[in-house]
DNA sequence: TCTGGGGTCCTAGGACCC
DNA sequence: TCTGGGGTCCTAGGACCC
């Protein structure tokens, strides 16, 4: 049996953990430069606040119904997120922690188990010992216990947080109340040719030829349509570490000049090599890319991207920051308005298992210096010793007017109590 | 007149997820 | 004025090899 765990408005509920005078109460959190709504409470939700829905065209509205809104405060969720998925772990022999707010589950022999029950006492003690609301979904393989969670979400009151399809009955009653469009796997594109065809639930979606299938939607159709017949298609995963990693960022206001733009690119390689260090990798290739304001239609575009392969595989931060700065001379072009740049580290390998080069230039001088770097750092605060290619007076910043207080992560942002 | 068959690796782009 | 960020997997086609 599988078991699919998701948090409840993840982010929303993480902001009223501390805040319980906000229970019952709309709530939205935006994201990076507090850009668009990317978490909403059910309150909001029956309010119409669209996912995705930029935050400047919903001001108004946020103001008029009384919604409290929130910057995002990753520090809070990535911590409140390893609470609840340390103790759920203790309830099933195998977990793979999917995203930040749901982890698959699994185990052998549930025979002795009313799972139902098993399900409504877990939901019960997450939630008393971290304050987070969860759902849980049982079913024989990975697709149905999405579909089963998310039955569990919709019908909270008759679900108690827990559904689980165990039988062909309950399967094929799943399938044929989901539709196609909020099936896993299936996002807009599919949604739209399997519509065409006549294809609007799950069930009917597991009835279609596996030519068709095969033919439109890949081998990984295929999969999802097996899988959702009741035959486990889709396995377990065990993510060791990440095969890429990303900073990418939009700038606060366009940029034109190359100084400005590679400052930003120095950053953004300096943090993924912090990343790469964390996860004990090197890399052996990089890619850096460059766009102008898509949404805006009346400034000449631009986008670029560009991959390198580097002479050898490193995690060092001055060196990655070279080579960023090297890719981003070739593509930058001047005469454009650009509003968005990122790096991409690729192509790992353990940093145990590197080969240092008698003639190359490789870097494992630079080993102790950045760990120096990352401890400095970790005691200090982050971007506290930085390269000189970064900016050091002016920092530039996110714009997080509405950002919470780091209160699991940060001593002096713990709470008080008084009493 | 007539021009094979079987591989690998890489890249760009598409589709999906949260 | 203002529109996020970070991932995964798969496929087709080109270049190259023997």
């Amino acid at each position: 049996m599988f078991a699919l765990v998701d948090c409840n408005n993840f982010y929303a509920s993480c902001e009223r953990v501390f805040r319980p005078d906000l229970n019952g109460k709309p709530i939205v959190v935006l994201s990076n430069n507090d850009g668009c709504v990317i978490a909403r409470s059910n309150e909001a939700k029956t309010l119409g606040v669209k996912m995705g829905a930029p935050a400047y065209q919903f001001e108004e509205m946020f103001e008029k119904n009384n919604i409290e809104v929130f910057s995002s405060n990753y520090a809070l969720y990535g911590d409140m997120s390893n609470r609840v998925f340390n103790l759920v772990s203790e309830y099933f022999p195998m977990m793979e922690i999917y995203s930040i707010d749901e982890a698959f589950f699994y185990f052998d022999d549930c025979s002795n188990l009313n799972l139902q029950e098993y399900g409504r006492n877990i939901v019960k003690q997450i939630y008393k010992c971290t304050g987070i609301p969860i759902s849980i979904g049982f079913a024989p393989t990975k697709s149905l216990s999405k579909l089963a969670n998310r039955i569990a979400k919709k019908f909270p009151q008759r679900t108690k947080g827990t559904y689980v399809i165990d039988d062909q009955q309950k399967r094929i009653k799943a399938l044929k109340w989901a539709k196609i469009e909020d099936v896993w796997g299936i996002g807009r594109k599919h949604t739209k040719r399997l519509i065409d065809i006549g294809v609007t639930n799950a069930f009917v979606f597991t009835t279609i030829e596996d030519s068709w299938v095969k033919k439109t939607m890949s081998i990984v159709g295929l999969r999802l349509k097996k899988d959702l017949m009741g035959i486990p298609t889709i396995e377990m995963e065990d993510i060791k570490s990440k095969k890429n990693i990303a900073t990418t960022r939009s700038f606060e206001s366009t940029l034109t000049e190359f100084s400005d733009i590679r400052e930003r690119v120095v950053t953004f390689a300096v943090i993924c090599s912090e990343k790469l260090r964390k996860q004990s990798s090197c890399a052996n290739s990089l890619m850096v890319f460059l766009l102008t304001n898509f949404h805006n239609k009346n400034e000449k575009q631009y986008s670029k991207s560009i991959v390198i392969k580097l002479p050898f595989p490193t995690n060092s931060s001055i060196e990655l920051a070279k080579f960023a700065t090297e890719a981003l001379e070739k593509i930058f072009v001047n005469g454009y308005k650009y509003k968005k740049a990122g790096v991409v580290v690729m192509d790992f390998i353990p940093i145990d298992s590197i080969q240092y080069s008698i003639f190359e230039n490789s870097d494992s001088r630079h080993l102790k210096l950045m760990e120096a770097v990352d401890t400095l750092n970790t005691s200090f605060g982050k971007q506290k010793i930085r390269l000189a290619s970064q900016s050091t007076g002016r920092v530039w910043k996110m714009k997080q007017e509405k950002l919470s207080p780091c209160y699991t992560t940060k001593i002096e942002e713990i709470i008080t109590i008084k009493s």
